[in-house]
DNA sequence: TTATGCGTTTTGTCTAGGATAATTTTAGCT
DNA sequence: AGCTAAAATTATCCTAGACAAAACGCATAA
């Protein structure tokens, strides 16, 4: 129990390893106090010092809850462990879109080689051949489920999701370039944002080519903007939707607050669709808010909004 | 003293301030100890929760600080003096660089307005004109600090900077689509990104326009990439130099503590740059790592790195 | 068999105030 | 004026207890 030892190595603050992690100091503590890991070495004055070998095991336990796992369950046991366990994960039962199969696989190839050049040319290649719709919803969108269950069995740095998703990104960009923009006068305005806790562009981007190819005016405000701006915002531009896309880092409880605070921010009239990943708000959103599952029912949504906007204020 | 009131109306729990504002909990805590604000309602269990009011004021608190004011001075004043002293901040002493200052004020309206077509418009035709460098150099910084400024003193809302942004990105990355990228065994092998705090990603598409004007072979990970995932991909793609870009968001112990791990993981024949507008780093950065103030200084960076880099391993 | 409800366990976050390291400001001295 | 040392300021870390929210398990009903 003699670990109140002067670190010799390079270690980490709670703080760094908080940042490395994305597991609160508070939870750290906590976890040290009932699982008995992680239990890190002291600095001179008593405070944590992590070493390198157990923020190691920290990702990958971070990476393993991310999946579904509980913390009682994994935190205790040895790295080993946890590694076969991540590497045995069944593919969480996802839908298998194998149509273009194969060529996801190759993509996927691209990012692992890595063959930065090739991807990108592969990407606008297959974008060019089926239009970007059919780009958005069969390749884009079956890739990331591809690219996060490689992600979550461990098959995948975590650079390596970084390139795909500047790449997607790049390439989404370049094909929205060419297509122009709907003119102001369009209907209806989007707006396109997410909560302050939700940095992925890549959703957002994906929801804002598919409102375009409707005919809807976007703007996009990129990621993390608070409630109250959202809100501002909306005026500003006389928007008449508010796009938000989710992942699974936001956490239930906060998604429901922040959506139930917007919705009061709003008037009436402006609507707030949501879409993503999002573990539990598909099944019960609040009111005053519209799920889109698929990335293909957006343009039925808005068909719906053009029908039903005109005469009255739709609020369903 | 007895607000130890159920909340009637909407509050935040001290994890959503925190959020909000980017202060953490324990400061937020600790101010209310030592300074007297914010003094937050509690809710039914004891807990803080804070009224839209105090967050308004912490929001300009928060600004002040960036600014440079101290909280001991600020914090316990009334909402009334913020709003005037942030007003009353004087212009930070910055260089003016006002050759096209006149073009950089038009562009401020139309962001303010807002009006994103004709922002998009206009800013793709400067860049159409004077050709990417200048248009990077000449417009897109200088206006940077232009908005920084207007934030600072309060004349921008989150949500017109939150739209700079996003114009600004896209029109570099639209730029950047039509010069092709040099081919993979252009030399040197550049890799971007930044460190886990630092979010924003207009700094790095700069430097990568730059980049790419060099004749240089860009690999971007966007934003927020772990020490050890950047050492990894450095590696992976087999990278001569590492590029990394700040903002004030991060703070000088951070920086150099995080500085100082990555050259411990990287060869010594990788070299790290660092630009952006970070306090103090500039003026003594780490051993082993090559600051690069200004934008225009890359050409010559890389013209040396080109001379240097053949014949032995430059470490200075 | 598939849903809905309700106890139980798990888990993350909140609380308190004290202590201290890091940073900035001020003072003192060339 | 520049430079160092002392003093003030400030954010973060510490402990350990408490509890709400979420997840789980199991029973009952459609």
């Amino acid at each position: 129990m003699n670990n109140i030892v002067a670190p010799h190595s390079l270690t980490l603050s709670i703080a760094a390893v908080e940042r490395d992690t994305g597991l609160s100091k508070d939870t750290l503590r906590v976890w040290e106090r009932r699982y008995g890991f992680p239990v890190p070495l002291r600095d001179d004055f008593g405070e944590r010092a992590y070493p390198p070998q157990q923020l190691e095991k920290l990702r990958i336990v971070k990476r393993l809850l991310d999946a579904g796992h509980r913390p009682g369950r994994i935190v205790a046991q040895s790295i080993d462990a946890l590694k076969q366990l991540s590497h045995a994960t069944p593919a969480p039962s996802r839908q298998t879109p194998s149509q273009s199969g194969a060529d996801l696989l190759s993509f996927m190839q691209l990012i692992q080689l890595p063959d930065v050049d090739n991807l990108h040319r592969a990407l606008n290649q297959a974008a060019m051949q089926m239009g970007l719709a059919a780009f958005v919803c069969n390749v884009v969108a079956p890739l990331n489920v591809l690219v996060g269950d490689a992600w979550a069995r461990g098959q995948l740095e975590v650079y390596e999701e970084h390139l795909y998703t500047e790449s997607i990104q790049a390439v989404l960009h370049d094909i929205m370039r060419s297509s122009s923009n709907p003119a102001t006068d369009a209907k209806p305005h989007v707006l396109l944002t997410t909560f302050p806790h939700e940095p992925h562009a890549l959703g957002l981007l994906m929801a804002q080519a598919m409102l375009r190819l409707c005919g809807c005016f976007c703007v996009s405000l990129g990621t993390q903007t608070p409630v109250v701006d959202i809100a501002h915002s909306a005026a500003a531009h006389d928007s008449d939707i508010v796009a938000l896309s989710f992942t699974a880092c936001l956490k239930t409880k906060d998604v429901v607050h922040s959506l139930t605070e917007l919705r009061h921010k709003l008037p009436p009239r402006v609507q707030i669709w949501i879409g993503g990943h999002c573990p539990s708000i598909a099944r019960k959103p609040p009111v005053g808010v519209t799920p889109i599952i698929h990335l293909q029912d957006i343009s039925a949504a808005v068909a719906n909004w053009r029908i039903k906007q005109p005469p009255l204020l739709a609020t369903a």
